[in-house]
DNA sequence: TTCCAGAGAC
DNA sequence: GTCTCCGGAA
């Protein structure tokens, strides 16, 4: 199997069906970054309100941020939930920017995934994926972003083992894709828009999906109806 | 593995 | 009521 070729058929497929994704959203590298770790585990709806909180009250800037208490974030964030704990990752997030570039997002640009992706991990709250939302949403850097999505749609196709890891899987596309910011930023926001629509954790709706054509050639499974069920 | 922890869909 | 959500830490 050529990998290339079928990954990039996997975009344009998606590509054709959903049109331009537009992501992330976000005026700011700061605003996009800070979304990216409130959506950890989080519908985007209840992020959204969140970042509403943070705007109306002027704080979607890190100097201004910063200044607030862990109680303070806390209660501005509740409804992306799990609020006590991010307010910590925002807080160790905001640490990290004082030190490495004075609050100032604009200080990393000349950054190169090497270099930065390996810090980033080391703030506590931000794994692997929030970091590579980072990199790759908020400051334009070739860094693959892969999620549960990704790992459901080409687990179900028979593509790689459900079980995969992340970076596994994040190789699995970097290894074969060219570091292209344009491709890698359309191609997880596509992922995740058919993986929402059409993938969902329970049962598939396989028979109206962008990607049927190629759970037909890869798959060990059987789609029946409007869902997919594993094969005995 | 379990907890986090709100909110919408079902 | 249960499940899931643009995960990560202990």
């Amino acid at each position: 199997m050529n990998r290339e070729a079928v990954l990039l058929g996997y975009y344009r497929a998606m590509q054709a069906e959903l049109g331009p994704s537009r992501w992330w959203p976000g005026d700011t590298s700061f605003e996009i970054a800070l979304g990216a770790i409130l959506t950890q585990n989080t519908a985007w709806a209840n992020v959204e309100k969140a970042m509403h909180n943070l705007r109306e009250s002027g704080l979607l800037e890190p100097g201004a941020l910063a200044r607030l208490n862990d109680d303070e974030v806390a209660a501005l964030i509740r409804p992306a939930g799990a609020f006590r704990v991010k307010a910590v990752r925002v807080r160790n997030f905001l640490n990290f920017l004082h030190e490495k570039c004075d609050l100032d997002m604009d200080g990393l640009r000349g950054e190169t995934v090497e270099g930065l992706r390996p810090a980033l991990l080391e703030v506590s709250g931000i794994g692997p994926e929030t970091a590579d939302s980072i990199l790759l949403y908020a400051l334009g850097l070739p860094s693959f972003v892969v999620d549960a999505y990704t790992r459901r749609i080409l687990g179900r196709h028979g593509l790689i083992p459900e079980d995969i890891g992340y970076g596994e899987l994040r190789d699995f596309f970097m290894d074969v894709l060219p570091p292209d910011v344009a491709l890698y930023n359309e191609y997880h926001a596509l992922i995740v828009r058919t993986g929402k629509n059409w993938c969902a954790k329970k049962a598939g709706k396989c028979a109206s999906c962008p990607l049927a054509v190629f759970l037909e050639e890869f798959s060990p499974l059987t789609c029946v109806g409007k869902s997919i069920i594993p094969h005995p």
